[in-house]
DNA sequence: CAGTCGATTCACT
DNA sequence: GTGAATCGACTGA
C-alpha cells in the first residue's frame, strides 16, 4: 500500500527561500490547475532551477524587462512565457523579492484530469508523455500568458496552486545539467528529477541555431 | 528598426 | 538524427 499524498497547502514560506533549495523540495509535490472546467492534479517529477541575475542561463540576466518582471516580484507567483512562437513555459518565482529567481516546472505526472488534458495534447502516445517536456506540462494544464503573474499561494481554488503531495526518498533525487541551456550557464547542474520515473523529459544539450555558412554568404 | 534567436516539440528520413 | 514551425522579446545600430 502506497501513502496517499497529503493535500495540505504549500505556505509561501515554502517559496522564500534560494531557489536550489525550493527546486529540490519541489519533487513529488502536487500542482493543481483549477479552471472552469474543474481541477486537474499533477505530481511534479523534473524541475530546473534559475537563479536570477547572477544566472547566465535566466531571463532575469540581464535585468528587468517587461516579459521578466513577475520575476522580481513576490515569491509565490507564476511566471509564464511565450517561446518559439507556440509554446508556454510555467515557472514558480522563489527566494526573496527582487533576487528574480525561479522553478521551471519541466515535467508531472498527471494524477487526475488526464480526460482533460489528452485532446490538448493529441500527439502523446500515453499517458506518461502528456507532460513530459515543459511546455507539454503547460500545454497538458492549460496554462497560458493569462496566468502570469498568478499567485500559487492564494489556497485551493485559485487557478494554480501546490499541496504538500509525497516528496520521494532523499535518494531518488538526481541533478545534472539544465536541459537546452548554453554558455556561461550550461554548466550548473541545477535540473533536478526522481530517479527512475517514466515522466521525466530526456535530457538534450543546447542546440545552436544554424548559421548560414559564410561560403553561402554574399561576397562583397 | 531590422536581425536574431529561444528554458521546445513534432514530423520525417 | 535532422530540420521545420512560428512569433514576440530582446539587442544593437
Amino acid at each position: 500500500m502506497s501513502e496517499s499524498p497529503d493535500r495540505t497547502p504549500l505556505p509561501r514560506t515554502f517559496f522564500d527561500r534560494p531557489v536550489l533549495e525550493v527546486a529540490p523540495d519541489l519533487l513529488g509535490r502536487t500542482l493543481v490547475r483549477t479552471s472552469p472546467e474543474g481541477p486537474m492534479e499533477l505530481r511534479l517529477t523534473e524541475v530546473e532551477a534559475y537563479a536570477g541575475e547572477i544566472d547566465p542561463g535566466s531571463h532575469a540576466f540581464r535585468g528587468r524587462t517587461a516579459r521578466n518582471a513577475v520575476m522580481f516580484g513576490p515569491p509565490g507567483h507564476a511566471y509564464v512565457y511565450f517561446t518559439y512562437g507556440m509554446w508556454h513555459c510555467l515557472n514558480l518565482v522563489c527566494g526573496p523579492e527582487g533576487r528574480a529567481s525561479g522553478v521551471l516546472l519541466r515535467a508531472g505526472e498527471i494524477l487526475e484530469g488526464a480526460d482533460r488534458a489528452r485532446p490538448r495534447r493529441r500527439s502523446a502516445r500515453s499517458d506518461r508523455e502528456l507532460a513530459k517536456g515543459p511546455a507539454r506540462l503547460a500545454t497538458a494544464l492549460d496554462v497560458k500568458l493569462s496566468l502570469n503573474g498568478t499567485d500559487a499561494c492564494a489556497g485551493p481554488g485559485a487557478p494554480l496552486s501546490l499541496l504538500t503531495g509525497t516528496p520521494p526518498a532523499p535518494g531518488l533525487v538526481r541533478s545534472g545539467p539544465r536541459t537546452g541551456v548554453g554558455g556561461d550557464g550550461a554548466p550548473h547542474p541545477w535540473r533536478f528529477w526522481i530517479d527512475g520515473d517514466p515522466t521525466v523529459s530526456p535530457y538534450r544539450p543546447h542546440t545552436p541555431r544554424k548559421r548560414p555558412l559564410d561560403s553561402d554568404r554574399p561576397t562583397a
